[in-house]
DNA sequence: CCCACGACCTGTGGGC
DNA sequence: TGCCCACAGGTCGTGG
């Protein structure tokens, strides 16, 4: 599920309840995720305080009271379920697409307030760590991350470094976090065409103003996606963190042979492949 | 260094 | 209905 809203969304939802709780009790019902989990994980997380629930990129992080900060992926399928006391959630009092698979309830999160928030991930692509705070910048996952797109400064200037000399596909240039972090393969398509440009374009080679109008679609397709997640959240009474209603307002994602949904464009969307992954968009209107 | 591709893992939806 | 293939929102390691 989760590019940089969705992860967004999953924060607010869980900050309620997780900021400042105690962990009661933290069971890990296998041994790995994508990774490892960490060595003595629930023992490690047994009883710690969170100070705080932060994002970067797609990364959630949760910093801890005794010096060191929990950091989860949630891959392709990962997702946090928040249940309270009483063990229910929103699945009893709303409709849900999918309800969550108990078999892939892999790590269970139980505070002292009697909250209990349970990651589940199908695939098993997700992948959590405990480092210490004070070296996050310098873990491996971290380290050469690009800027957050709905950070300060991130305008067609910055757009301009970071892409200087690619000749990779725009497309696949924006799905490179080093060079931006946080975006994925829907929002990318989608700011590729709000900002009208074709997703093989040599990323090196695109002026700047172009790269302007580029950064400002990127940000505002991100608020307006983390903006329907905040709906979603409110109707769901949970982190589910799935794509909410923004699904629906997709205008190249997934519509292939539909028409555009720009106003007089006319063209229809067009699937195609690039770096093995699906993109999506308006030849006509996207040059 | 840059870039494309396969691998990782499970579920789902479409076509026959 | 059942089977099989293609595909899925991410990242990493390899190899050209």
């Amino acid at each position: 599920m989760p590019e940089l809203p969705e992860v967004e969304t999953i924060r607010r939802g869980l900050a309620p309840v997780l900021t400042g709780a105690r962990l009661a009790r933290v069971t890990a019902r296998r041994p790995d995720l994508r990774f490892p989990l960490p060595h003595r994980f629930a023992e490690r997380m047994t009883g710690v305080r969170i100070e705080a629930l932060d994002r970067r990129a797609k990364y959630l992080l949760a910093r801890l009271d005794q010096g060191e900060t929990f950091v989860a992926h949630l891959g392709m399928s990962g997702r946090f379920e928040i249940a309270d006391a009483g063990g229910s959630n929103g699945a009893g009092r709303f409709a849900r697409a999918v309800a969550p698979d108990p078999r892939h309830a892999h790590v269970v999160f139980e505070t002292e307030a009697g909250a209990r928030v349970t990651f589940y991930d199908p695939r098993r692509f997700g992948y959590m760590a405990l480092v210490p705070t004070a070296a996050l910048g310098e873990h491996p996952w971290f380290r050469g991350l690009g800027p957050e797109p709905l950070g300060p400064g991130f305008d067609g200037e910055l757009l301009e470094c970071a892409l200087a000399g690619r000749r990779a596909p725009i497309k696949t240039a924006l799905l490179d976090q080093r060079l931006v972090a946080g975006l994925g393969n829907i929002y990318v398509c989608e700011a590729l065409h709000r900002a009208r440009l074709a997703p093989d374009r040599a990323a090196g080679s695109i002026p700047r103003r172009r790269l302007a109008r580029l950064a400002q679609a990127i940000k505002s397709v991100l608020e307006e996606a983390i903006e329907a997640g905040g709906s979603t959240l409110r109707d769901y009474a949970s982190a589910e963190g799935g794509l909410g209603y923004f699904q629906h307002s997709f205008a190249v994602y997934g519509r292939a042979g539909e028409p555009c949904l720009r106003r007089g464009c006319g063209g229809a969307i067009r699937r195609s492949v690039q770096s093995g992954r699906s993109t999506f968009a308006c030849d006509r209107c996207q040059a």
